[in-house]
RNA sequence: UGUCCGGUGGUGUAAUGGUAGCACAAGGGUCUUUGGAGCCCUUUGUCAUGGUUCGAAUCCAUGCCGGACAGCCA
C-alpha cells in the first residue's frame, strides 16, 4: 500500500508482451486510429471473478501501455438475466481492482447520457465519447474503507448497451432496408431445426424472402409489442449452408415482454449479443475489441454486421485470447451462483469464492491479484493455471507489506515456574523484517503464556525442532525455555506444561547467543486479546473440480473453513482494515468486515509456507497438521 | 464425418529463420530469534514424420492430439 510499493509494480516490472500487445503496439506505429480504445464489457448477471480480473488487467493494461482509454460497458441485453446488485457489485470491483493503478484510463460517462447522433452522407451515425480519469478521486486505503465508488462520482456511471438501443434500433431498420435481414416467424424449435448442424447445412426459412415494406411493418408491430414472446424474430440474411453455423441467419433480436434493470419497460424487444456487441464498440469508438476465445466463431459476424452497415469511422476489430482457469477454482457464473444458492458458501464475497469480491474479502490486495492475473500471460491456447502460481504472488506481496504479529491459533498453557507471578515486561519487537520503516513495537511477557499447541509433542519425529520434554525452544523476542512437566487431566489430554525460563537469555542477555533450534510465537495470557480467526483453504479438493463433467460439488474441500478462536498480542486490538498482518510463522490475515469495535474477526489469506508440514508428510510420521494447514492432497 | 483455433519441461509463458530462456512447482545447499523471507545450485521441454534452408520451436506438407461452434444466453 505504499507508495515505494506502487510505484516498484507500475514503473520497474517490465511491460508485459503479447500477441494483442504487438498487435496493438503496430496499429500505435502505422497511427491506424486516433487512439487506442479498449472495453471491458461484463453482463451483469453474477459478480466478477478471477478470470475477469485477467481481462480487465488486459483491457485496462493495454490503455495504459499505449496511452488509450477503457470504458467499462454492461454489456446488458438479457433483461432476464439482469439485476442492478450485479451492476453495483461489477462497478466496485472494477474500481478496486484498477485503483491506483489505471484508474486514470477508465472510461465512464455522464449519468443518463445517450449516444450522439453525428450526420454522415444522410445515415445514422452515433458516438459516445467517455469521461476519463474522474474516478480516481479516492486512494486504495480509502476506498478498502468505502467501497461503492459509485458515490463517490454521483455524476458518472458506466457505459450501458442498454443506452444504444435506439440507435441499435436504427441500424436494425437499415440492415432491414437494405434487405439484410428479415422478420421471421420460425418458431424456436423449428429455428433450431433450419439451422442444421455444424456438419450439415441448413435450409432457408420460409420468411426469408419478404418484402422490405413487410419486414419493416412486422418489426415495427414487434417493437409495438404487438406479438407474444418467441412469435417472431429479427434475422440477418446471410447464408444458411455456411460452414460457420454463426453466418446462418443470426437471429438479431428477439420478443422479451420483461422489465429491464436499466431501461425499465420501454421495450419488449432486445438485441442479441451479436448484434449489440459490435455496434456498441462502434458506437464508443472501440478500436480493439478484445474477448475471450469462445468468440472465435463469431468474429465474421462481428465484422458482417459492421460491414452491411456502411459504417463511416474506422471500425472496431475482435481478437481473442484464451480465458484464465486456475487449479481447484471453477470459473463459471452458473456454478458460483450456485455455490451461493445452494448456501455452500455465505455469499458472493465469501472469502473462499474466486469471485474479486470474495478475494478482497479474504485479504488479497488489488495489487497481488493484478501481479498474477498480468503474470499468467496471454495466448490462445487454453490452459489450467496452477493455484501455486496465484499462491505465489499473494504470498510476495503480502510478505513486503504485512504487519509481523504474534497470535496462537490452537492454544495450550505454559507456566514458567522460575518468572515471578507478580512481573511483567514489555519486549521489543520488529513490525516488518522486510520494511524499516515499519519499526518496533513492544510485547507483554509474563509468567503464564499460550504457545501453540502443535509447537509441542511428548514423543517427537526426527527434526522436530519445537518444544518436547526436556528439550528448549526460543521463544521468539524473548527466553530460550525448557520443558520440565507435562500436565494432564484425567483423560490423558495434555492442559498445561510446567517450564523454566533461562532469563539470561532474551535479546542482549548473556547467555542470548546460545544455538537454540527452534523459535517458537506465544502470547502473555493476562495480555492476550481474544479474536475469532476464519481459516480458510482452498475450496475444492481437485485441481480440476468440474474436469469430465464430475459434478463439482462432489468435490468439495470439507475442511475448507474452520473457525477458531486465538490467542492474540494486544496491540492486534487496533488492527486496520486497510492494513494485512503476519501472524509469525502461521500465515497472513486481514480484519473481516463482520468485525465490531469489541469483537475482532479475521480472515486467514494464506498460510506461510510450510516446509514442516513438507517434512513430516515425507517422514510419514502421521497427520502433524502444523496447525498452518488444514489442507486435504 | 463440417468450419475455425491451438499443441514448447510437472505447470504457465518467452524465443517472431541464428546458443531453447523466465516464473511457479519439485529436489539439494546456505542463512535465520518466523521450519517465513533472502541467497546459491540442480533435474525435467519444442506432438510426430517428411520437406525447404548453411541453419527450423519458428516456414511448408501430411498425420496425431486437444478445444470452440448446432441458445430466441453472453
Amino acid at each position: 500500500m505504499s507508495k515505494t510499493t506502487n510505484d516498484k509494480v507500475n514503473n520497474a516490472s517490465p511491460a508485459p508482451s503479447d500477441f494483442i500487445r504487438e498487435m496493438v503496439a503496430r496499429h500505435v506505429t502505422e497511427k491506424k486510429y486516433p487512439r487506442i480504445h479498449t472495453r471491458f464489457p461484463p453482463e451483469p448477471n453474477g459478480y466478477l471473478h478471477i478470470g475477469h480480473a485477467k481481462s480487465i488487467c488486459l483491457n485496462f493494461g493495454i490503455a495504459r501501455e499505449f496511452g488509450g482509454i477503457c470504458n467499462l460497458r454492461m454489456d446488458d441485453t438479457n433483461p432476464t438475466k439482469e439485476d442492478v446488485e450485479y451492476v453495483d457489485s461489477i462497478v466496485e470491483d472494477v474500481n478496486w481492482l484498477i485503483a491506483g493503478w489505471a484508474d486514470d484510463k477508465l472510461g465512464l460517462k455522464p449519468k443518463g447520457k445517450t449516444p450522439d447522433t453525428i450526420a454522415s452522407n444522410g445515415k445514422p451515425d452515433f458516438y459516445l465519447a467517455p469521461t476519463v480519469g474522474q474516478a480516481s478521486r479516492l486512494s486504495p486505503s480509502e476506498f478498502e474503507e468505502i467501497g461503492d465508488r459509485r458515490d463517490a462520482c454521483p455524476t458518472l456511471e458506466p457505459f450501458y448497451a442498454s443506452d444504444y438501443f435506439d440507435q441499435l434500433y436504427e441500424y436494425a431498420l437499415q440492415l432491414i432496408k437494405k434487405g439484410k435481414a428479415y422478420v421471421c416467424d420460425l418458431s424456436p424449435e423449428d429455428t433450431d431445426k433450419y439451422r442444421g448442424a455444424p456438419d450439415r447445412p441448413g435450409t432457408d426459412s420460409p420468411f426469408r424472402n419478404r418484402s422490405v415494406e413487410e419486414n419493416l411493418d412486422l418489426f415495427t408491430r414487434m417493437k409495438n409489442g404487438e406479438f407474444p414472446d418467441g412469435a417472431r424474430t429479427l434475422r440477418s440474411k446471410i447464408d444458411m449452408a455456411s460452414p460457420n453455423i454463426w453466418l446462418r441467419d443470426p437471429l438479431l433480436y428477439r420478443i422479451r415482454h420483461a422489465e429491464h434493470h436499466h431501461t425499465g419497460n420501454k421495450w419488449c424487444i432486445y438485441p442479441m449479443y451479436d448484434f449489440a456487441h459490435c455496434l456498441s464498440d462502434y458506437i464508443e469508438g472501440i478500436t480493439h475489441s478484445i474477448c475471450t476465445l469462445e468468440f472465435e466463431v463469431h468474429r465474421p459476424l462481428y465484422d458482417w454486421i459492421l460491414e452491411n452497415l456502411d459504417l463511416p469511422r474506422p471500425l472496431p476489430r475482435q481478437y481473442e485470447f484464451a480465458k484464465l482457469i486456475p487449479s481447484y477454482m471453477i470459473v463459471s457464473k452458473r456454478k458460483l451462483i450456485s455455490l451461493v444458492n445452494d448456501k455452500v458458501v455465505t455469499g458472493w464475497d465469501d472469502p473462499r469464492m474466486p469471485t474479486i469480491s470474495g478475494i478482497r474479502r479474504r485479504g488479497v490486495t488489488a495489487e497481488a491479484l493484478r501481479n498474477f492475473a498480468i503474470g499468467v500471460g496471454v495466448t490462445k491456447y487454453i490452459s489450467v493455471t496452477d493455484i501455486a502460481v496465484y499462491e505465489h504472488a499473494i504470498r510476495e506481496d503480502l510478505n513486503k507489506r504485512a504487519l509481523r504479529r504474534l497470535a496462537v491459533l490452537r492454544p495450550i498453557k505454559v507456566v514458567i515456574s522460575n518468572y515471578p507471578e507478580d512481573k511483567s515486561e514489555e519486549l521489543e519487537a520488529t513490525n516488518n523484517p522486510e520494511d524499516a520503516h515499519a519499526g518496533t513495537r513492544k510485547i507483554p511477557f509474563s509468567r503464564i503464556l499460550y504457545i501453540e499447541r502443535d509447537d509441542f509433542m511428548e514423543n517427537p519425529p526426527p527434526k522436530y525442532f519445537r518444544l518436547r520434554p526436556g528439550g528448549e525452544v526460543r521463544l521468539k523476542y524473548a527466553y530460550i525455555l525448557r520443558c520440565d512437566e507435562v500436565v494432564k487431566d484425567t483423560t490423558g489430554a495434555i492442559i498445561e506444561l510446567r517450564c523454566t525460563a533461562d532469563l539470561d537469555s532474551k535479546s542482549g542477555g548473556t547467555t542470548a547467543q546460545r544455538k537454540v533450534k527452534g523459535t517458537i510465537h506465544w502470547v502473555s495470557a493476562a495480555h492476550a486479546v481474544d479474536a475469532e480467526v476464519r481459516l480458510y483453504d482452498r475450496l475444492f479438493t481437485e485441481a480440476e473440480p468440474d474436469k469430465d463433467g464430475r459434478d463439482f460439488k462432489s468435490v468439495l474441500n470439507p475442511k475448507s473453513l474452520e473457525v477458531v478462536t486465538a490467542k492474540c498480542e494486544p496491540s492486534l486490538a487496533g488492527a486496520k482494515p486497510e492494513l494485512r498482518y503476519q501472524f509469525e510463522r502461521l500465515g497472513y490475515f486481514a480484519l473481516d468486515p463482520d468485525s465490531t469495535p469489541g469483537r475482532l474477526v479475521l480472515n486467514r489469506t494464506i498460510t506461510l509456507k510450510d516446509t514442516w508440514a513438507k517434512e513430516a508428510k515425507q517422514l510419514g510420521t502421521g497427520p502433524y497438521t502444523s496447525g498452518k494447514t488444514s489442507r486435504t492432497e
